[in-house]
DNA sequence: TAGATTGTTAATCGATTAACAATC
DNA sequence: TAGATTGTTAATCGATTAACAATC
């Protein structure tokens, strides 16, 4: 918490501003920032609301309304800059905020996600990748070494690592949570299914349970399948 | 579509009454399940929706309008037998279906998931994982064969699939999801981050798309850093 | 200036929560 | 019967859509 005395100056009402975006509004940011993309590699130099909102299958009005959220970034009777939009975008998701990241869990999913070019388009460095197995530490995985999970703590001490990627098995997750709550890193993105809410209230957690997407598939198969 | 003169009886109003429920009950429906094995796990025969609304960080009036979507489960004066709504909540996300998934792509995102023990949990059975590359085919993940893509319209007519999950490279997405939509399979569980919507109108596309979950604990990471 | 399109307010819609009668 | 807790209706809240004045 700041002193209370800066909670006037501008920058404070900017981010109190930013701080009572909706989560709704949040989630769709990502999915601006894919399409604003496409429309880059395209070589699109504008756009409408009423354009984007064609591609995208949602409404013009929730575009200008959610964009306008944090400023206005469009222009009357032109529509939007599309590199200015992007730019605009990518500042508020962190894409230039150069975050270091370390996978935790050698494994497929693991190396599955080391070799992904989905951290790299989004600005965030994988630095290292930690793992129990001897016979995977010294290797690399896309060039990103793998170290053994004894040297973790000392390597978060003296790297900057903003977040951990935990891919292990699940029954090693809650222990490795607890490490990782007593380091510097503030953010988990975590695809092992135990829940970590409980570790610490200072950790930031994004979970991925994959086994609910599956079953959002299931449902809707199975209910075709009863028309 | 079904004859008309069907649309009266009692089975076709059951299913209408579930084809009005909400994608945001839906989309819950998930974690119930989860949190439904858990108590289940833990041995415990009945739970409140005050009880349940705790341990699930929800209010238990939605709990109770939730479960009400798809019928009384619970009883009045007593609560939600565990074993019985779950079995119920199994019955609406098809987990006693048996449906039956191919994985394409033997990278490894489809190793990881081949490994996954959520298919088997959610009574999904991963029947065949294809791929180009001769010196995969012929071997096995998880007891599961690795087949040659080229084998694959031969295996989809001879075998009962219902869903095939995409992971090989975005850049063969499209080409591959047009041949599965010429099989009888119709569902697609989409980690290729290409979007697949225009292929066919009947196909039934659960998209994942965990660059989107990477953001949002990035924009997390980011406002906690302008505070 | 006229046309286009945003920014923004107001109206609508849907989802969540509260309350309580029904009932086990 | 009394206590507990659901099922369900009504009230509230929030998110989406529509409309239009501001302005490029």
């Amino acid at each position: 918490m700041k002193d209370k005395d800066f909670a006037i100056n501008n920058e404070e009402q900017i981010t109190l501003t930013r701080d009572n975006v909706s989560s709704a509004v949040i989630k769709r940011l990502p999915r601006y920032f894919r399409y604003l993309r496409i429309l880059i590699r395209e070589g699109k130099m504008r756009i409408s609301s009423a354009e984007l909102s064609r591609r995208m299958n949602i409404t013009a009005s929730q575009i200008r309304q959610d964009l306008n959220c944090f400023g206005g970034f469009g222009q009357q009777g032109y529509g939007y800059n599309v590199t200015y939009l992007y730019a605009r975008i990518c500042e508020l998701l962190g894409v230039s905020a150069g975050f270091q990241a370390v996978i935790i869990g050698g494994g497929n999913l693991g190396r599955a996600l080391a070799k992904n070019e989905m951290f790299e388009k989004r600005g965030v460095d994988v630095v290292a990748i930690f793992d129990v197995d001897e016979a995977l530490v010294g290797t690399t995985v896309n060039d990103i070494p793998i170290l053994h999970i004894d040297e973790f703590e000392r390597y978060a001490a003296t790297h900057t690592v903003d977040m951990a990627v935990l891919t292990l098995p699940k029954a090693q997750a809650l222990e490795m949570a607890q490490r990782i709550a007593e380091t510097d890193i503030v953010g988990i993105w975590n695809f092992t299914g135990q829940e970590l809410d409980s570790v610490d209230g200072n950790l930031i957690v994004e979970n991925v349970h994959l086994g609910d997407s599956l079953m959002t598939l299931n449902y809707r198969l199975n209910s075709r399948n009863k028309e």
